[in-house]
DNA sequence: AAACAGGGGCGAA
DNA sequence: TTCGCCCCTGTT
């Protein structure tokens, strides 16, 4: 156990939960406690974490803490310029309601997956197609064990999007050979994950952001293409297209689906 | 019971 | 750039 003091301000595990970048995150207690106390896995591996008002506290040894350090992106210093948001109070009121959102440096694989999985479908959809793919593998699946037994995602009821799975793993087999991902620019890291039969812009740019922490990346779902029609006369607000675009968005859509 | 919609992407026009 | 279709599941 290792408690850190982190104001909930800072960082906000219940914020992060709802926000959608993330699936698997099992809370382990009911709301009305004082703590929360979250589960949270990176592909096998996973801790549990109590958040109290005014610290985090880690289950897990000094050696493995920099790992989910790392994970909670408390690292980062977020600092948003003010010209992007100054005269525009619906984003100023998601930056006040989202207080302690972060965003996740996720496993690029299992983020990868995850997100085909959500296409054209709901979140609890999307995490019980991620549970059915761990039973049926037994874990979550490397794209070895996909490219071994194929025929096993058939049984996660994922519809159609079974295919895209397997085309990714043939896919990431051979972009891992040759890229290092993380020395990409954004642009070229879109496009190679494009590349992907069933990884169009949306999915690409939920990648880009949740586990390679470009904050260009701004996936434009039906909840963002809402927000421009709804608050901003359908003309894409300046946050969008600018250095945190990724970061507002997520201020934005965890605003957009739980308040208003 | 049947129709519908839910964090998209593809391929054809 | 638009548009029908893709497969499945929970909901009405």
């Amino acid at each position: 156990m290792i408690t850190i003091p982190y104001d909930k301000i800072y960082i906000n595990l219940d914020v992060i939960a709802n926000s959608g970048q993330c699936f698997r995150w099992e809370k382990l207690n009911n709301s009305s406690e004082m703590e929360s106390v979250y589960k949270i896995p990176i592909l096998n591996d996973y801790i549990i974490i109590h958040q109290k008002e005014k610290e985090l506290i880690f289950e897990c040894s000094k050696e493995e803490l920099s790992k989910w350090i790392e994970y909670l992106d408390l690292d980062f210093t977020y600092v948003l310029p003010y010209h992007i948001v100054e005269n525009d109070s619906f984003i100023q009121s998601a930056i006040e309601y989202g207080k302690g959102m972060r965003i996740l440096n996720q496993d690029l694989w299992e983020t990868l997956i995850s997100f085909i999985l959500s296409q054209n479908t709901n979140i609890p959809k999307i995490k019980k197609c991620i549970s059915k793919l761990i039973e049926v593998y037994g874990k979550f699946p490397s794209y070895q064990d996909i490219l071994n037994e194929p025929e096993k995602v058939t049984y996660i009821g994922a519809g159609y999007r079974d295919k895209y799975l397997i085309s990714a793993a043939f896919r990431y087999e051979d972009l891992q050979n040759r890229i290092n991902f993380k020395h990409l620019s954004y642009f070229e890291f879109i496009s190679i994950l494009k590349n992907i039969h069933g990884v169009g812009d949306k999915i690409a740019n939920c990648v880009a952001l949740f586990s390679n922490h470009y904050f260009e990346a701004c996936p434009i779902d039906v909840w963002m293409q809402r927000i421009i029609n709804e608050e901003y006369n359908e003309i894409k607000p300046k946050w969008m297209i600018s250095n945190y675009a990724g970061y507002l968005q997520q201020l934005a859509f965890y605003y957009k689906r739980n308040k208003l």
